[in-house]
RNA sequence: GAUUCAGUAGCUCAGUCGGUAGAGCAACGGCCUUUUAAGCCGUGGGUCCUGGGUUCGAGUCCCAGCUGGAUCACCA
């Protein structure tokens, strides 16, 4: 199957054969030694290291070519580095092959190489490579976009979100801070898991297949198991899984869980996405709050060096102590009205008061997170702590020690936007029962992310779990706050898309099957015939004037076709 | 799902009132031995997202669709 080339993939691949005519291997198997990086040499020339020999690899990114001397950036892992070329040292002899039909004829911006040299500076004052020695490691057959740069302004920046989410590769090669962002949200997840383990916790895997989904509000994934016949589902939340090995006698446990929301997307949700679970037996919401503070002003060192991060137009300030509210109080700061004691009628003139719109199927928890949402969620840009939340929408939360109707459970608000979700664990399997029950009432009034009942989970509590606290944490979102990205797609190397329309693809084989000669074959697609279906879909007589027209304007030097010939193809 | 903006050369984009499709970079052919968004001369390159409609004539106007972005809704 043959791809329509464009004229610059088709030089590209006649470049590719004349370098196979000189008996130049453009995929070589063997090993090419690199004993520096372009990052070494600019911060280490010349004061630690004068780089007499220098055996490198990357990807040719520019060329600026003046006769028999030529300048080329090359592009490793770290970073570029100009190198200069001289005819007369690349070829010493006669023979000026390698650097005027190699070098400077098939080569291109894309091509992987490999040089040795050694550093110099020029007169412009740029370090530089003088090249010995090169050697062709991959040849590139598709044009790169070309972005160029001076003083720190971009020019033709490749900057399309569609392709660039399609083509991270390309991304990744053209837009330098694109890789940063995903070095430094690795760096998060280390700076994280070395946090969680330092202090002595475990880290595991729990099932992303499970025979119930559960843990969190949300629809799921569904998928069938052929051996057993069943139904399964994709993870919405490990917290069920984890918890059960607390009551198995592990005292901190975590995860770095992927899961999985069959939901809408947007900046802030992609269908599979990172959480952090964390439970630690013992604890409460209490401990897991100055846990967060110092794990979160510790990530944000670890990745910037100070606890302030700049966000859009915000500088955020991670350093310990974070405010703490409640969420009546934070609701009396932002609205003035004390929701404290008010049932489900009250709130709802309170919604309407306030103009934030609730629908017949909420019950007091949502009207409240409602409120909270809409009135101070935006509004709060330094981390904060908001607590003790109403029982009805924490099903998995115990409730409050002192305080009626409440939940011992906390969340972190950065940005306007949640960081993190906590609470004292719902150990009691009494109430556990209770509460899975209230939610299956829920979904019964019509809330389709109301919780199943887990019956294993249940039993398993009833053996004992021990006071737990617990937590999740959104990476995705943690990642976007930290390397201040816009949407939830700069986070992710491979952001869900649609599907991509297949292209359309022909086999000049399959027209020269059925008669059409092998000069006609090759300008088909071009002509507007993709397969042979296409070609057929027309009559002859279309198809001969179309292609007559078609050679008369590009200038063919072939043979006009006589109808009859056309006829032919049609098997007529 | 709603609203709205966009889709033109490999990339970034222009395209006036509806009248033969343009620029820069990239590519190709020249010149050029420390240049740097290299420069100079020349050449080629287009399913103007797709399909309908209006019109003598559509990249441009109208309708439908596709893809993406933004905002909203949904999503603790």
């Amino acid at each position: 199957m043959a791809q329509l080339l464009t004229e610059q993939e088709q030089i590209r691949r006649e470049s590719l054969n004349e370098l196979l005519a000189l008996g130049i291997n453009p995929y070589p198997a063997n090993e090419f030694e690199v004993n520096v990086t372009t990052r070494e040499i600019h911060e280490n020339y010349p004061e630690k290291n004068t780089y007499p020999e220098v055996s490198i690899a990357g990807r040719i990114m520019s060329r600026r070519i003046m006769g028999a001397a030529s300048f080329i950036e090359l592009q490793d892992s770290t970073g570029r580095i100009q190198c200069y070329f001289k005819r007369d040292e690349i070829c010493p002899g006669e023979d000026k092959t390698l650097y005027n039909t190699v070098f400077k004829r098939l080569l291109d911006i894309g091509d992987i190489i490999g040089l040795k040299g050694y550093v110099f500076i020029t007169q412009m004052g740029e370090t530089t490579i003088h090249v010995t020695s090169y050697v062709l490691l991959t040849k590139s057959l598709k044009p790169l976009p070309i972005v160029k740069e001076k003083d720190d302004k971009v020019y033709d920046a490749f900057t399309d979100p569609d392709l660039r989410y399609r083509q991270r590769y390309v991304d990744l090669i053209v837009n330098p801070q694109v890789k940063n962002t995903f070095v430094l949200r690795t760096k998060m997840v280390n700076s994280i898991r070395e946090f969680l383990n330092t202090k002595g916790y475990l880290e595991v895997e729990t099932p992303i297949l499970q025979p119930l989904y559960g843990g969190a509000a949300a629809r799921p994934f569904t998928t069938h198991h052929n051996a057993l016949d069943m139904t399964l589902y994709l993870r919405i939340a490990n917290e069920l899984y984890l918890k059960r090995l607390i009551v198995g006698g592990f005292d901190g446990v975590y995860e770095f869980s992927k899961d999985f929301r069959n939901e809408g997307m947007d900046r802030f949700h992609n269908p599979e996405f990172t959480q952090i679970e964390l439970y630690v037996a013992y604890k409460d919401y209490d401990w897991m709050m100055n846990l967060v503070e110092e794990m979160i002003e510790k990530v944000a060192i670890d990745m910037h060096g100070t606890t302030v991060v700049k966000v859009g137009e915000h500088e955020i300030d991670f350093k310990r102590p974070w405010k703490r509210y409640t969420m009546f109080e934070i609701i009396r700061h932002f609205t003035g009205i004390d929701i404290s004691g008010m049932n489900e009628d009250e709130l709802r003139t309170v919604a309407a008061q306030l103009q934030v719109p609730v629908d017949p199927t909420m019950a007091k928890g949502k009207i409240i997170d409602q409120i909270f949402g809409e009135k101070c969620e935006p509004n709060l840009i330094q981390p904060t702590f908001i607590t003790d939340y109403p029982v009805e929408m924490s099903p998995l939360a115990k409730k409050h020690r002192t305080k009626e109707g409440l939940v011992e459970r906390f969340e972190a608000i950065c940005n306007g936007k949640e960081l993190c979700n906590s609470f004292s664990e719902l150990n009691d399997p009494i109430d556990q029962r209770k509460r899975f029950e209230d939610q299956l009432e829920l979904g019964k009034r019509g809330d389709e992310e109301s919780m199943t009942l887990d019956e294993d989970f249940l039993r398993a509590i009833e053996y004992g779990m021990p006071p737990t606290a617990g937590l999740g944490i959104g990476i995705d979102r943690l990642a976007m706050i930290m390397t201040n990205s816009n949407s939830i797609q700069d986070v992710l190397f491979f952001p869900q898309m649609r599907p991509e329309k297949a292209k359309a693809f022909h086999k000049a084989d399959d027209f020269t099957a059925i008669g059409v000669p092998q000069v006609w074959a090759d300008h088909l697609p071009k002509a507007g015939f993709a397969s042979i279906d296409d070609l057929k879909k027309a009559k002859p007589t279309q198809v001969h004037q179309i292609l007559n027209g078609y050679r008369k304007k590009n200038k063919l030097e072939i043979p006009a076709l006589t109808l009859n010939e056309v006829e032919i193809w049609f098997g007529s």
